[in-house]
DNA sequence: CCTTGACACATAGTGACGCTAGGTATAGCG
DNA sequence: CGCTATACCTAGCGTCACTATGTGTCAAGG
């Protein structure tokens, strides 16, 4: 999976990764990968900026919590943030019906 | 359609544009455009640049023409041109699958 | 015990790459 | 004779994912 792919759906994955539920930054990295069967396994220092920017635009809102002496920061999706991947699902199908038409 | 979208999908786009046939660069910008139903409508800036540089790859051959009175340069497939856009095909179909197990 | 690896967070700097903005030139139309 | 469409080109910019690096906890193995 090239990396420049990504561009431009990071966001998009990663609010459709938090659509399940809430989940911290590593979490949403494993998950990502689940999901994916392996083709998004993406760096901390790629996601976690994200997870920020996110916040500061009011799609996510985060929740320090500790688990087995750890401190996690979960994130969870703002009614915003829900809006915002409905509009990313769109946005998405749009854009690969786009590409299939040319690439067919 | 937001431009970052395209991000890594620009090569193969253009790539299976030519892939009908030959076709000079202002051609390949409206073909784009006519096949993705205007989703695709890139500057030429955008383009160019590419095209020199898929050429520089061996991906693609040019030749110039002229046709009334304007002086075109006929970009073609090669076969190593060829091979990559099939190349193109398959990664996007495993991006695209990729992407809505995610957004699923 | 102490090193290694997984877990978990964070950020500064880099680099790739599409876009903006500007340039040149011909043809056709009102 | 301007205006629009056609047709090419390039320098510089801005965005955004990635690299590299740092901090700290916990469990497992030697």
């Amino acid at each position: 999976m090239k990396a420049e792919h990504l561009k431009g759906h990071l966001d998009s994955l990663i609010l459709g990764t938090l659509g399940a539920g809430p989940a911290h930054g590593y979490a949403v990295i494993e998950e990502l990968k689940r999901r994916s069967a392996g083709a998004f396994d993406l760096a901390e220092g790629t996601v976690y900026p994200v997870l920020h920017r996110l916040e500061a635009e009011g799609l996510l809102a985060s929740a320090w919590t500790t688990a087995s002496g750890r401190k996690r920061r979960v994130y969870r999706l703002t009614r915003r943030g829900r809006t915002a991947l409905d509009g990313s699902r769109r946005e998405w199908q749009a854009f690969a019906h786009a590409v299939e038409a040319v690439l067919a």
